[in-house]
DNA sequence: TCTGAGTAGTCACTTTTTTGAGTATGATGC
DNA sequence: GCATCATACTCAAAAAAGTGACTACTCAGA
């Protein structure tokens, strides 16, 4: 169950539907989690079913009528619970390291070309989240409203992700320069 | 069909049992997967069955038998095959950064204290991979290594490790000391 | 007027990952 | 001498995550 508190943290600053949930899954929440909608949906079921959430249905003209959900008394308490207990430890699950691991024993050339398209799509993340930071944080320089804002939780996480995808821009530029030098200047034997 | 790929992507390097896989799985090989003993010997089950890796059995004294795998012909051609197709895209997937996201509106006590565990075990971390790169690259420094040594996959992924672990733990030790100074002096109301 | 994109979701299914419980042997430490 | 650790694996099951195929309605643009 760990998706579960995932969408019950997303949930905490408002009412959305599972549409709008699937969104906030593709930006900010992104940088801790990850999930399709049809999982969202799944699991906001689940969650109302327990009673963690709360959905109530909103009829709409000229588009289809959705359902707002959101957390309960018991779903803040579940996520207490939560915040408790241990965590397990994070780690990194990517095909592309997989590649770059078998990179000099299985052909380069493709390698070298996602890590740059990885690389781009990092910059592109990183500016969308540079424009998410300094919306959240409105008129005040960070440090300020780290200190005086009074809800930090989405910044905190953003900042992980932006360091995260600026990491990865970094060492994906820094990798396929490594293999296309060496693609030029061959090495050893082999 | 992923963990086949970093099964087969860690056997690239020489014959290992599944239990000396495990081991891998949980220093360098964690910096691109993750995977529980039991997880690697189904793996090795079933990449046998389809002729990717072959398996072959080793009698000991002293200790249990074992069963050494190396990567088949056609195991190397399904890498190729997998290092030209597309990656999905990477993310972060963190217990802890979900106990973040709602740090301001649950206790922060307990997520405090495993941030700063989080770190430590990151600083663990660190060492180690500090102690695998100079290990891989021998009397080399890193940039002669890079252009000349002849297998350089494991040392670029150890190397992303190394840059998560770093930024993961300077994000944790960050995190704990904003909470700490909110709890020290409050913010707003509430 | 047709096409495609955006909103809002559902159902069924498969694959992947995790968890828990075992087996068996020799070596090492108190 | 007894307990625990390391080696080396296996089986079964549950939980979590991911995939594909669909429904329906509105609006904007070619």
């Amino acid at each position: 169950m760990a998706l579960r508190h995932a969408v019950l943290a997303a949930l905490l600053d408002g009412e959305y539907s599972g549409y709008q949930l699937a969104k906030a899954f593709d930006i900010g929440v992104a940088n801790f989690w990850h999930a399709l909608p049809q999982q969202l949906y799944a699991e906001l079921t689940r969650l109302e079913k327990d009673g963690l959430v709360a959905g109530r249905q909103v009829v709409q003209e000229s588009r289809p009528n959705k359902r707002l959900f959101r957390v309960t008394e018991a779903g803040r308490a579940e996520l207490e619970r939560f915040a408790a207990a241990a965590s397990k430890p994070s780690f990194i699950r990517d095909d592309l390291l997989v590649k770059v691991q078998a990179a000099d024993r299985v052909g380069t050339a493709p390698v070298i070309e996602q890590l740059q398209e990885r690389a781009a799509a990092a910059d592109a993340k990183i500016e969308l989240l540079g424009a998410l930071l300094r919306q959240l944080r409105g008129d005040m320089d960070e440090e300020e409203f780290l200190l005086r804002g009074e809800r930090i939780g989405p910044y905190l996480t953003c900042l992980r992700g932006l360091a995260f995808e600026r990491e990865h821009r970094d060492w994906c530029l820094r990798i396929a320069a490594v293999l296309r030098e060496r693609r030029r200047a061959p090495h050893g034997e082999r």
